[in-house]
DNA sequence: AGCTTTGCTACAATTAATGTATCAACCAAC
DNA sequence: GTTGGTTGATACATTAATTGTAGCAAAGCT
């Protein structure tokens, strides 16, 4: 239930996603999570590397091994929601 | 990325959870999910109802055929943290 | 009528997120 | 060596979300 509460706050998902596309620098993750602050996004840089989902290095941040096996399940959910995204609209 | 906003809410993963043990009322939900405020459960299960993620019957709340297949994506996500927490206190 | 349970809301207080501006460190070019 | 650019990060005030306590109206039972 802690995994939900850290990945229940705002972006940390997000941010999971755009680093799966690869690894980035501080600003760059900024751009690909178009509307992030730099405050939130550094709080949840530093919550995620304490949880070992994402590192720091030369390349910039990037996903932890951990980090892609959560990715490898959070990747559905993404797919699945596109179908949802149509049923939703149709409200 | 609009399902991430909404599944990134405080709760919205936990209600989920907590509903596909069964439908219950709103009463017992608020037992289930221990520490979820009256009011921040009733948004979320507006937010989730109007997603088609969640639908109230006689029985209470419960999930949607769709709730259910987000669940199915989300279930393997919860049987992963509880390894990534072990890891996590070793820290 | 009295009592309980249910779903839900009011309200004030706390906490989190946003947005803009900016800092110090680094690195290259000149 | 100093100008300029980029980087990761922080300060600060404003806005939004969450919490916690209390309580309401409706329904059901006795």
């Amino acid at each position: 239930m802690a995994l939900f509460d850290l990945l229940g706050r705002n972006w940390a998902m997000g941010i999971i996603w755009n680093l799966n596309k690869g690894p980035c620098t501080f600003r760059e993750l900024q751009g690909r999570c178009e509307g992030v602050s730099p405050t939130t996004l550094n709080k949840r840089l530093k919550e995620l590397t304490q949880a070992f989902i994402i590192t720091r290095n030369l390349q910039g941040y990037t996903l932890t091994p951990q980090g892609e096996e959560l990715f490898g399940l959070i990747e559905p959910v993404g797919k699945w929601a596109k179908g949802w995204a149509g049923n939703f609209k149709q409200s």
